[in-house]
DNA sequence: GAGCACTGC
């Protein structure tokens, strides 16, 4: 989404009656001052011309919300919808709702969004806006993707794996329906310049630029290199609050909660200490796990005579525009996600941003008027930077995207028309991991086994779909379908830092000595035994919302389930069962105690520890199946299970053979 | 004896 388009109006549906169509209407005058409002015949014309097209559009230009509705209003949706992807939800269901109030017409009608648990078109539906994971999903049940005349794929700058994987589904589907009487169009919009690629990728497609409406922006390095750019951002700040009047408001990009909290500490102890004539501040932190009402406070102007001071990650990059910014501090770090198909470890690493992102960085200070950007680092390391950020398909575990690929008919992963293919060895490793798992075969050639394809219609990652599956073999599926729900949402225990011994008395009553995941599934059906939920959630130390979120997932697993003809049978508290299942799918993820009282992992031998958070942290069973490792301090296994040798060994014995051949 | 960039189905 634009900044044009994101600011300005609320997230509630508009119910409205009358047309906004007619030239007298406000919202008719709006769209025809846009940018991109004189550019509309040329696009219509490229677009009904060639088969794809990639627009350039800078922020501000109202291509999101305008380019759809010229489509429509061109009478190119005779043929099927148009489906417009963006990464975000919250993206996808504000836009919709914006564009339906242009057209007059009810959201759901004309114009509608899809999300997961959230469905709001129709048969009338013409324009659909959509996560790329929706469309992703819809592709599985239909490669053609036939029910649209045309695809928009927006905010491709982004490259997110789903939006990665369509641009393969979308030009596979392309060349599938261009002998037929329906084509596909395909429409890519991207805010970088950066688009030969992608004009490159669909077949030479145009390109089209458009006019955005970003004021001038004044660009400050830094003289020398700095060695310790928290110190450097914090001259900066008080720099800029002593020279600067007091109603420009400040973002500051870091890398994490921890250092945004120490950030801002520092900040309102040198504010103490500042000279009488000097304005007040107020420090406000902005990150993903602050909670919603904490994160509103970014939109408060910032009481009178202070000046704002907002303290975020990456997440104001893209996710949350903060309106009324006029100086943006740049340390050019950001705290980014790792993978290394050889140690198969997620790693978080703080990092040099791309250009690119230090110039999404340096544009949230241009939006209402001319601003300024303060890098801390210099022109010359500027130039040393990564043009583009790696895209995350070419660093990230693909046991997921692979299955999906091979369940949306393509034959062969390893030829398959990455626009930037990830490397040969992350896709092998996935390989590997979905042969283990019984998902895909080698017999005479690679292909998807029934399994697999059952595994692929569940939003899980392969090994809790496998679970999922499993349980009809051990007569568990109710619970299994809890404990995973609950794994697959943020976590449940919600540990406040200063009550944390509270917090920890309160839980010892749901332990279960067979581990972490028993103990969620207990947690879960104390839950769902009580009456005043919130209160027992607070008395508890449970997090009331993310509970309430893994109860919608198990509902919409649950109906996956019974789609599938999956018997809902329920074990009662036979939790042999339960860990038998649970091994069906993390077999790969177990871990034998040693002599010396630590844990090495069977598959690779690492040395591994039980994360402090588990309820098995003071006990040492000789054999553990966990959930993930994490790398911070130590190498730790989170969501821990008790599980007997034997159990793994009978799941899997070739795997085990080859890895324990001493023990067999 | 600890620690969480950000999304999404």
């Amino acid at each position: 989404m634009t900044d044009e388009e994101r600011a300005g109006w609320d997230h509630t549906p508009k119910k409205q009656k009358t047309s906004n169509s007619s030239p007298e209407n406000d919202l008719y005058q709006q769209r025809c001052s846009l940018p991109i409002y004189p550019a509309r015949g040329k696009l219509i014309t490229e677009i009904r011309k060639a088969a794809s097209v990639v627009v350039l559009g800078e922020t501000g230009s109202g291509k999101t919300t305008q380019i759809p509705q010229y489509l429509l209003e061109a009478g190119m949706t005779k043929a099927g919808m148009i489906a417009v992807t963006q990464p975000r939800r919250v993206a996808a269901i504000s836009i919709s709702t914006r564009v339906a109030d242009e057209m007059g017409c009810e959201l759901g009608t004309q114009v509608g969004y899809c999300v997961r648990f959230d469905d709001a078109t129709s048969e009338q539906t013409k324009i659909k806006y959509m996560t790329d994971g929706m469309l992703l999903r819809e592709a599985i049940l239909d490669p053609k993707l036939s029910r649209y005349s045309i695809v928009v794929l927006d905010e491709a700058h982004e490259r997110t794996v789903h939006t990665d994987v369509l641009f393969g589904v979308v030009k596979a589907a392309q060349q599938h329906r261009a002998n037929g009487n329906r084509p596909l169009k395909i429409v890519v919009m991207s805010a970088t310049m950066d688009v030969d690629s992608f004009s490159q990728y669909f077949n030479k497609a145009p390109v089209l630029y458009l006019q955005g409406r970003q004021h001038p922006i004044e660009l400050m390095y830094s003289s020398s290199s700095q060695p310790d750019y928290l110190f450097s951002t914090l001259v900066t700040i008080f720099q800029i609050h002593q020279e600067q009047p007091v109603s420009e408001d400040m973002l500051v990009f870091l890398t994490g909660q921890e250092e945004i909290e120490s950030v801002a500490r520092s900040v309102r102890e040198v504010a103490l200490d500042l000279p009488q004539n000097v304005p007040g501040l107020v420090a406000i932190p902005m990150y993903a796990s602050l909670p919603p009402g904490q994160q509103l406070r970014v939109f408060q102007p910032a009481p009178s005579g202070k000046r704002k001071i907002i303290l975020a990650t990456n997440i104001a990059e893209t996710s949350v525009t903060i309106p009324g910014i006029k100086h943006v501090i740049d340390t050019g770090k950001v705290k980014a996600k790792s993978y290394q198909a050889g140690s198969g470890l997620d790693l978080l690493r703080v990092q040099w941003v791309s250009q690119a992102q230090a110039w999404q960085r340096t544009g949230r200070s241009g939006r209402e008027d001319s601003g300024t950007c303060w890098r801390m680092y210099t022109e010359d390391e500027f130039t040393k930077l990564l043009a583009n950020t790696i895209p995350e398909i070419q660093r990230c575990n693909l046991s997921s995207v692979v299955l999906q690929i091979m369940a949306l008919g393509i034959k062969n992963v390893l030829t398959f028309d990455f626009m930037d293919p990830p490397p040969r060895e992350s896709l092998e490793a996935a390989l590997k991991h979905l042969e283990l798992l019984g998902a895909v075969s080698r017999e005479r050639h690679l292909h998807l086994t029934p399994i697999g394809k059952e595994m692929s219609t569940y939003p899980l990652d392969p090994p809790m779909s496998k679970v999922i599956i499993s349980a009809k073999d051990y007569g568990c599926l109710e619970e299994i379908l809890t404990i995973v729900s609950v794994l697959s949402v943020e976590s449940i225990l919600h540990s406040p830092m200063s009550k944390r011994d509270k917090a920890l008395a309160a839980w010892k009553k749901f332990y279960c000595s067979e581990g972490d995941h028993v103990t969620l599934l207990s947690v879960y059906r104390a839950f769902k035994a009580v009456k005043n939920k919130k209160e027992w959630c607070r008395e508890n130390y449970i997090n009331h919302r993310n509970l309430k979120h893994a109860m919608e997932v198990r509902k919409q697993l649950r109906d996956l389930c019974v789609r599938a003809n999956l018997t809902l049978q329920s074990c009662g508290h036979d939790f042999t069962a339960i860990r038998k299942c649970l091994i069906q799918g993390l077999f790969m993820y177990s871990a034998e105690l040693q002599c010396d009282g630590s844990y090495l992992t069977l598959d690779r031998k690492q040395t591994v520890s039980i994360h402090p958070s588990s309820c098995l942290f003071q006990c040492k069973p000789s054999y553990l199946l966990y959930s993930e490792l994490v790398q911070t301090s130590k190498c730790y296994m989170r969501n821990v299970c008790v599980v007997d040798a034997e159990w793994l060994y009978e799941t899997a014995p070739s795997f085990f053979r080859q890895r324990c051949g001493k023990k067999r």
